[in-house]
DNA sequence: AATTGCTACAACCGCAAGTCC
DNA sequence: TGGACTTGCGGTTGTAGCAAT
């Protein structure tokens, strides 16, 4: 069988309009169908990756609130690493996102707060060890040049839309918009705005646990105002607001698939 | 100015759970 | 009911950019 080349790396910006077109047609649900129709040369895998941790329009971008910090720490001294479920409760963060930032920033914390708890007792001295095989992550940290991540008052813009000259270094600098502190739904709760393909019945315990916690009342009072206000979205949606009536435009041109008899199905 | 070490983050991998037939 | 397939999750890696030396 001659297996068709699978691309892997970073995303170009034609991958990600093109990624972003297909999940606005067939919802972000079926990957695997997703990355076949669409011509991208990526597994449906990598497809999902990219819309939930990228290109989600949902998606918050720029540095941790304090709130959110606080929030990570409380939640990581909770659940540990169940980095999904503590981005349930940060809307608009991925767990990749939190996950990264907790390596980088609150793994000291934690264990600053954590030393500050309880009695200096034998505190093991492994700070070589910032191997990720420990448990749960509360690791001894060596003294470190510590940013001030805490006392950012403006945001600043990720060096990935300022100075990176490989996959998206042709996005604007949102970031440079204040973050406003608003929680909109968290998209992982929410299978995607196009839930025409999102299996029923698949609320699991964990969500409805969550909603006790944040109500459904709370989360759409939260949209309603992200939606008035200006919300920070995913770049690409800043890069091209018109994307998708553009997209009817090009469609033909630029994704002949588009013409394909599969999707009369879809359509 | 060049080198080195660190930070930040995108993306991949393997496994487990869920779904479909 | 069980096997194949898909999706989700957590861990890990690769690399660009920046600051310190």
């Amino acid at each position: 069988m001659v297996q068709e080349e699978i691309r892997k790396g970073p995303w170009t910006e034609h991958e990600d309009v093109q990624l972003v077109f297909y999940v606005n047609l067939f919802g972000d649900r079926r990957w695997d169908f997703i990355a076949k129709v669409s011509g991208l040369k990526r597994t449906g895998k990598s497809c999902r990756l990219r819309w939930v941790n990228y290109l989600h329009p949902g998606l918050k971008r720029g540095k941790m609130t304090t709130h959110e910090e606080r929030l990570v720490l409380e939640l990581h001294s909770k659940w540990g690493n169940r980095w999904s479920r503590i981005a349930r409760k940060l809307p608009g963060r991925t767990d990749n996102e939190i996950k990264n930032y907790w390596r980088t920033h609150l793994r000291k914390k934690a264990q600053e707060r954590k030393q500050a708890m309880s009695p200096p007792s034998s505190i093991s001295n492994s700070s070589s060890s910032a191997s990720s095989n420990a448990p749960v992550d509360y690791m001894p940290v060596a003294e470190t040049k510590e940013r001030s991540f805490y006392d950012t008052g403006g945001v600043l813009a990720p060096s990935s839309w300022i100075s990176r000259s490989s996959t998206s270094s042709n996005n604007p600098p949102m970031d440079l918009m204040p973050v406003m502190e608003t929680k909109g739904r968290s998209f992982y709760d929410t299978g995607g705005d196009l839930e025409i393909f999102a299996p029923k019945g698949k609320k699991d315990k964990e969500v409805e646990e969550s909603e006790k916690v944040y109500s459904m009342d709370d989360i759409w009072k939260d949209i309603d105002l992200s939606e008035n206000c200006q919300t920070i979205t995913s770049p690409i949606w800043n890069y091209c607001p018109d994307l998708l009536w553009m997209m009817e435009e090009e469609e033909s041109k630029m994704f002949p698939a588009i013409n394909d008899p599969f999707f009369a199905l879809a359509g």
